[in-house]
DNA sequence: GATACTAATGACACTCAGTGCCGTTGTGAA
DNA sequence: TTCACAACGGCACTGAGTGTCATTAGTATC
């Protein structure tokens, strides 16, 4: 019971992500926002805990699922088919979304401010692989295993995105889909040849 | 000629982390650090662009040295032993100032603020080890895979921060060492037996 | 329908980081 | 001494984020 909430969290998050991708983040205020959002600063604080958060939206959620998918799948199945297939399902976007999504990825990862508060974020989603790759392993989630093998899968889908995001024409999932196939094997010279004789 | 500076980046650096290190790193302002080295506020912000690249210092400088001793290995010299041996160098501080170095780094992991700050620091940081690796390999730097081996040295580099300063103990470049012979080697089944094995 | 309870809201004042502006101060050279 | 110049520091300003508190709008009860 009580007062009805007068605005949501997608609805704040959509509106301010307008104004970012107009007239840039650093440009856009608080105030801008909440105006634009017809609701109170004081109100905005209590959705985002900061300007910062405001492009990630709800991640915790798409955490949640991720930890369930890959506790979802068989212990058969290579470690590194399981890691591949759970993050292809955690970066599933509707089709409709995909304009919107890219200019949503492009200012995490170029706004200096958002790259820098998303390390954050990227500490939770490393901390997901790492658990699952520990379990997997039998090995403890702070173990150097664990540890570099999360770092490298998110070194993976960035480049990858920072791929998609140069080349309008290519397709997210294709892209994480290749790059995953490629570093599962040894990352060797002979490795590198193929790479780079299939890419010209 | 003109007026002589009044004080030093190094002084001040070293007067902030003093302050951090005692009443931490929120509980600190600018004022504070400001009245403690014997200056302006104002003079402040010439010498840092902001409060969180104190515990940084002269990282530039250092990215310059790595950069050069990568250059300066020979070609014949595997790439993942060069890549060692530079990082090796890269992290080799005085052992007088192991301690002060240990309660930094702790500073830089562990405040969530200078954790996201420090991203920035890291691409730069990320940016000399792909160069090196694209060149090495006739890759372009933007491709995958000298972005991925950057984001894989970034992660060996802070998964052995962590365990280092987790046991008072070891040895940092001990441990560095330790974690990129390991990496070196294909991580599959029968690497993370002799691991496990080895470190009980 | 009036009343009580409750949760969301928004106004206000405050702290602190960071910036632009400008007059002041100390130094070496003419 | 004087001039030029660079470092300095004070001041006022913007904008993010927080604590406090009165107000508003729903819901349940009588």
């Amino acid at each position: 019971m009580g007062r009805a909430p007068s605005t949501t969290h997608a609805e704040i998050s959509h509106t301010a992500l307008l104004l970012f991708m107009d007239r840039g983040f650093d440009q856009t205020t608080v105030d801008d926002i909440a105006r634009e959002a017809g609701i109170g600063r004081r109100t905005f604080f209590r959705y985002f805990p900061s300007k910062n958060d405001l492009p990630w939206g709800q991640f915790d959620i798409l955490l949640d699922r991720m930890r369930a998918h890959l506790a979802s799948l068989p212990d058969e199945m290579p470690l590194m088919d399981q890691l591949r297939e759970s993050i292809l399902e955690f970066n599933r976007v509707p089709e409709t979304e995909w304009a919107y999504h890219r200019r949503r990825m492009d200012l995490l990862l170029h706004v200096p401010t958002l790259l820098a508060h998303s390390t954050l974020r990227y500490a939770s989603w490393r901390q997901v692989v790492a658990e699952h790759v520990a379990r997997r392993l039998e090995l403890p989630e702070d173990d150097l295993i664990p540890q570099t093998m999360a770092w490298t899968c998110l070194g993976v889908c960035l480049a990858a995105y920072e791929q998609w995001l140069g080349d309008e024409d290519s397709t997210l999932l294709d892209l994480l889909d290749q790059a995953f196939r490629l570093i599962d094997e040894r990352i060797d010279t002979s490795t590198v040849q193929a790479h780079r004789s299939a890419s010209m």
